[in-house]
DNA sequence: ATGGCTTATTGTATAAGA
């Protein structure tokens, strides 16, 4: 089964992209971050006539998140439970006796920021509802848009990001905390070589310059871990014509 | 150098992303 997670910055934008990504990359699986758009706006009727059923927690101008399946999906939930959040960052659903979890982390614009501080939160009520998901199922994916680089080797220049926005000691904390529980990040189990990012700025020439950060990850647990067969970064729909920012991350895993 | 692009909004400048 091959699993993939894409922030597409605007589905409304990209939704061209995402399908023509589909028709070259037959996956069974993928994860949509940033959809930006309201439900009824979603579109379930082209997804399906490619192939893919789709859930989706939209909301409009702002986050929202969905999952694509060529198989059926069951026991949808919404969010972190016990956690109130007006944003659309959370979908799970299962998949074949996987669980499969879509999540958009806050960004938090600066470390001194209200927003930062709803960054830390977030992380807190995610790690909290995952060790609970993970005695749950076993068979656990966590895909996402995580917005940490957990190490220096994930950052095009380490020294001028040092302390800021995505790569701050308590973002990397709370991501060592995911892997503490039990989760593991294949995209590092599989591959260790550095400055292999999956976001790039759209200013400076930054995916040229190869100017960008790993923040993108797919995490999974103690029993899917055996089962990674690769993990990629797909830099493809970051060279066409009005890209997203992020570009998609691809897991496989032998069932 | 706090910008540099891109997206969305009952917009024509602002907020947010990362």
């Amino acid at each position: 089964m091959k699993l993939a997670t894409w922030n597409v910055n605007s589905l409304k934008v990209r939704l061209p992209h995402v399908l023509d990504w589909l028709a070259e990359n037959p996956i069974e699986v993928l994860c949509l971050q940033e959809t930006k758009q309201e439900d009824v706006k979603f579109p379930y009727d082209e997804l399906k006539a490619a192939g893919y059923n789709a859930v989706h927690s939209g909301q409009k101008t702002y986050n929202g998140v969905a999952i694509l399946s060529t198989h059926e999906m069951t026991c949808v939930q919404h969010g972190i439970p016990d956690f109130e959040d007006e944003q659309k960052r959370v979908i799970s659903v299962t998949i074949d006796g996987v669980r499969v979890i879509c999540v958009y982390v806050v960004n938090g614009q600066a470390v001194d920021s209200d927003k930062y501080d709803y960054k830390m939160r977030w992380l807190k009520a995610l790690s909290a509802w995952l060790v609970k998901e993970l005695k749950k199922y076993p068979n656990l994916v966590i895909l996402g848009d995580y917005n940490i680089a957990p190490d220096d080797s994930d950052c095009h220049d380490p020294a001028a990001w040092e302390g800021e926005i995505l790569v701050s000691p308590r973002e990397r904390d709370a991501f060592e905390e995911l892997l503490e529980m039990g989760l593991h990040d294949s995209f590092r189990m599989l591959n260790q070589e550095e400055k292999q990012f999956t976001w790039w700025d759209y200013r400076m020439m930054g995916f040229r310059r190869n100017r960008g950060m790993r923040i993108d990850h797919i995490l999974v647990s103690d029993a899917l871990k055996e089962r990674c067969a690769s993990c990629i970064i797909d830099k493809a729909p970051r060279k066409l014509e009005r890209p997203s920012d992020h570009t998609p991350v691809v897991l496989e895993v032998n069932l």
